[in-house]
DNA sequence: ATCTATATTTCGAGG
DNA sequence: CCTCGAAGTATAGAT
């Protein structure tokens, strides 16, 4: 970690300049090279292994395979450390759409009246459809399940539901969601497809309280 | 910036854990926290601004608006140090959409044989098209353009078309950019866009041999 | 303040 | 190795 006056250039799928200031160079033990100011959560600029540093006396060059260069030009060093991290065991996450859709899966009667699932991730050629799932009337449903609901999802299921549609017949749509964006509720009412507002805690709470025979 | 042997959990949006490792804590002046390893290009977790770091003797609690909380329990601190960085005149890039928009206003001829430019930044009531052209014949063309081409911008500029069909009667459609997808190649020929490949630097080029007047 | 679209997105999974 | 989809995406621009 060098705390250093620089500049950057970088040449690579686009072009751009860092004006001299003092910044916060970091080169991590796989390589990683990132370059910090002291505002903001992302780096200003950097690099992702496997790349190469060619440390000079007041350039350094950082390149990677695919020829994109890092051009630092360092006027002055105001510290410069090392320290052996050690390996990480890594993040472990709760809460992402994969156990939403497991939840939903084993719970989709909160999705609509008389709800029951028919498959989940049921393949179609344009890619797997979340949920398959039976109304109370016997109708098929598509569910496309998104932690945030938006636009996009909206575009997907329409696709899948025009898709499913010529080998199932009619077909309705769900879209399930902790939150959704307002163009994607107004898009959802004009193409007919319904919106359902799901709340993670309280399914994973639900799940809990219907414990297995064994 | 402080290493540490610590854990940490996150309660916000999920929920998330990191057990016991060496890690780099790094504070910013806006009140950024980042919990950074020694491997990948990006944090393990971290916080955004504005949050409050409250720092008892072994937990530190970082806690935002919106509720979300960071635990961290330090085990033990291996260094601490803090720099005055001062102000960063920021990045200046070069390359990304809006300047190939720009090369792509002035010399929409490369998109189609006899284009010409009727308007950029083209407004509709769902957002705007990127450039309004007219081909040899004289017909609409609406012109969306991206870095990577992929299926969304398909959609985008399918529903683009759809709508303005309703204003400027019949209108085709060109998917501009530098790389395309697969997928986005395929969705496009089944609704009849054409795809145009298009090269920054060579655009770029041809515009300084056409150098102004004055 | 909120929402939309972009990104050198990064990251992981799957073919 | 490429491709595709998700992300606590982050971030900038517009409403």
């Amino acid at each position: 970690m060098v705390i250093a006056r620089c500049s950057v250039e970088y040449k690579g799928r686009l072009a751009a300049y860092l004006p001299e200031a003092v910044r916060l160079l970091m080169i991590k033990a796989d390589g990683t090279f990132l370059i910090h100011s002291d505002v903001g959560s992302k780096p200003l600029n950097w690099m992702t292994p496997p790349c190469s540093l060619l440390e000079g006396p007041d350039v350094w060059t950082v390149t990677n395979k695919g020829g994109e260069q890092l051009v630092i030009t360092v006027l002055e060093v105001l510290s410069d450390t090392g320290f052996e991290l050690g390996p990480d065991p890594g993040l472990m996450k709760d809460g992402v759409e994969k156990q939403l859709q497991a939840l939903l899966a084993e719970q989709c009667h909160v999705l609509g009246d008389g709800f029951s699932l028919v498959q989940r991730e049921y393949f179609t050629d344009i890619g797997p459809v979340d949920l398959l799932c039976k109304d109370g009337t016997g109708a098929h449903v598509l569910v496309e399940i998104k932690r945030v609901g938006e636009i996009d999802s909206v575009e997907q299921l329409t696709r899948y539901l025009q898709r499913v549609s010529t080998v199932l017949g009619d077909v309705q749509g769900v879209l399930a969601a902790q939150t959704f964006k307002p163009q994607a509720k107004t898009l959802a009412a004009d193409r007919g497809i319904t919106c359902v507002q799901v709340d993670y805690e309280a399914l994973k709470g639900m799940e809990s309280n219907v414990p297995t025979l064994f």
